[in-house]
DNA sequence: CATGAATGAGTATTCATTCAT
DNA sequence: TATGAATGAATACTCATTCAT
């Protein structure tokens, strides 16, 4: 009764949140977030209704939560990229190529982030609003040093091109989701940009 | 009893359609669909919520004229700049300069159209959907003649240059819209972005 | 310019009261009160919505003014009957035959009547109960004064045997509005069911 | 504790719905279904106006439940007694009292069927008609079954003498129900009209 | 910790009624 | 008188959240 069972009694359900998030990940992707029930991601989650309330203040705490540990996980490889010492050529394309072998992995993630992003809600722009400009500020960051390295053209606002930038990835990406989708699809576009932003960047 | 005064002959407003479209898309942009109440509408309309009614089906309908309208517009003005003569840079950079340049002027048209195109309503996607589909066909034709012409390099999807374009404008209009936004600034990143797709593009 | 238009000058439309008191029996009829749009009435009597406040106070008071003028019209022929010097085996028969032949002509005035006779509207119940006891009572009268005469058996609360009586007659023609109804079917309907009261009021 | 009390262990109320439709029998007898607000309903039930969408689709529903459940509980006592081996006399007789016997219990029950039966909402009719239908056959069949045995007079169509019974016994109902309604004058009032309808049926 | 029955605040929409023309 | 556009009060129903078990 004692020793070996110790791992197994303390929290039982420690992954129940997670299911949760994963849930709401794979519904708001679907339906929106105005548009689904909480009792709908309870279902998804396969955990009672109640229970999510066990793990979150409420329905916007879930969406709120998506964002900070979702962007966050974007952030953090993106970061790791972004401060590589490969060429910033290379580091452009990684972006690139990152966002979308990433997403394309994590569909339902990037369709919540960037749909939602956009949603109004005074509270939801309040959280996200400062993640998204952290996400542009590391691309910002890839291109400003490579001005500063004499590596790209001089002449462009960092901060526009990583809007640009991103824009760009999210409309691929959105597009993308809105067709059939298939993968090989995805990247040869993601080929395509990278070229075309890279060309748009290069030093003459 | 002057000449005859035709305008003084209707009877109440004729324009109270074009009122509550107004008002819903200020409203809009500021809340978002989903957190507007009618009667806000109503109240910023200046008019009784019941007369919505009169006018529209309900208030997805509301939103579903503003993209039709709204997007109608813009595809109008993008048709005849697309069309034009004028050499092929120049009508790349009319369009991102169109789109900024209108938008700058339909600030909370640009912001319902661009965050609300997203939602996923299954409703509203599906009338929202072939409108942007459109949308980015336009630009892509633009692209393809140049290439045709021998303007652009040759080796990127012409599709996939459209969409990075819209999501290049879409992006530094959100954040435009997300933060103060003065419209300099907006022109000011308009000519940076257009740069950097121009020689994105350009044959060598 | 005179004498002959004085007639055609004079309230050009004495007649849209009827009009729409004979529309609101139509579709009170069809659909029932409540169910009814003020702006179906107009429809059907061909005037403007406002117009019927021209002529009654209320979409309840047109109601009420059926009820009135209605069962007013029955009870004048009623009594008409009920007072006449016929054998009063014939005066029972008159008063079912009457009735449904009457209401036969009048098939949407019945069912407006009976029909709404029993909706609770504190309001209605108020105007229209006393009418039914109206009704009643001249029936009654006739069983009474058979009674009396020695024509009936003594045996028997008229009042009862009146409402049994009305009863029958409006079971009878509500079955035949709910079915296809054709008028000989009515009629023989009738015939048995006098048949059947009189020898139950026989004397022996 | 004790022996396993069964009957504490139940989650909350089960009986809810019960009591729903009880108190919606009581208002919809006291205002009539259309007058009747949802939140009356919920406040008579002593439950939240949510909690009845738990039980029931919609209001409508609530009503035709109460048709299906009430008259469903008329016909099984009515053909219990229709297909007695009593005299035919004494079925019919046992007919008309049950009826006022069993509604005199449920007077409110019985003045939501008589009066909303004839409710012109086409959803209700359809519903109701044919339960409606189905009473006056039950009664009718008794009445066949009394002309094939020789025991009632053969010249008069069941179905009418049916439709003609259950139209006397519901404005009986009726007449009780709009008055002050006293359930001895009631018990009277079934009596002479058994006799009414026996000495009208009786062969000779 | 987990449940899910119950809650009741919140809102789109309808429609009787008004009144400027 | 007649019109019908405009009004806004009124209400069924939904769904996030709670809490007794």
């Amino acid at each position: 009764m004692a020793v070996h069972s110790t791992a197994s009694k303390r929290k039982r359900a420690p992954d129940k949140r997670d299911r949760i998030l994963k849930a709401a990940i794979k519904v708001f992707a679907q339906n929106g977030f105005y548009a689904t029930r909480v009792s709908e991601i309870a279902k998804a989650a396969g955990v009672a209704d109640g229970t999510i309330y066990l793990y979150f203040k409420n329905k916007d705490d879930v969406l709120i939560t998506i964002f900070e540990e979702g962007i966050g996980r974007l952030l953090t490889i993106l970061r790791e990229v972004a401060e590589s010492d490969e060429p910033f050529e290379n580091r452009v394309t990684s972006i690139i190529e990152l966002q979308l072998g990433l997403l394309e992995e994590q569909r339902d993630l990037a369709e919540v982030i960037t749909v939602n992003l956009r949603q109004s809600s005074r509270l939801l722009k309040q959280y996200a609003a400062p993640l998204f400009m952290q996400y542009i500020e590391v691309i910002a960051g890839v291109v400003r040093e490579g001005q500063e390295a004499g590596a790209f053209r001089q002449d462009l606002n960092p901060r526009v091109v990583a809007r640009s930038l991103f824009g760009a990835i999210d409309a691929i990406l959105l597009t993308w989701a809105l067709g059939e989708g298939d993968p090989p699809a995805l990247r040869k576009a993601g080929t395509h940009c990278a070229s075309l932003f890279l060309e748009g960047l290069r030093k003459r």
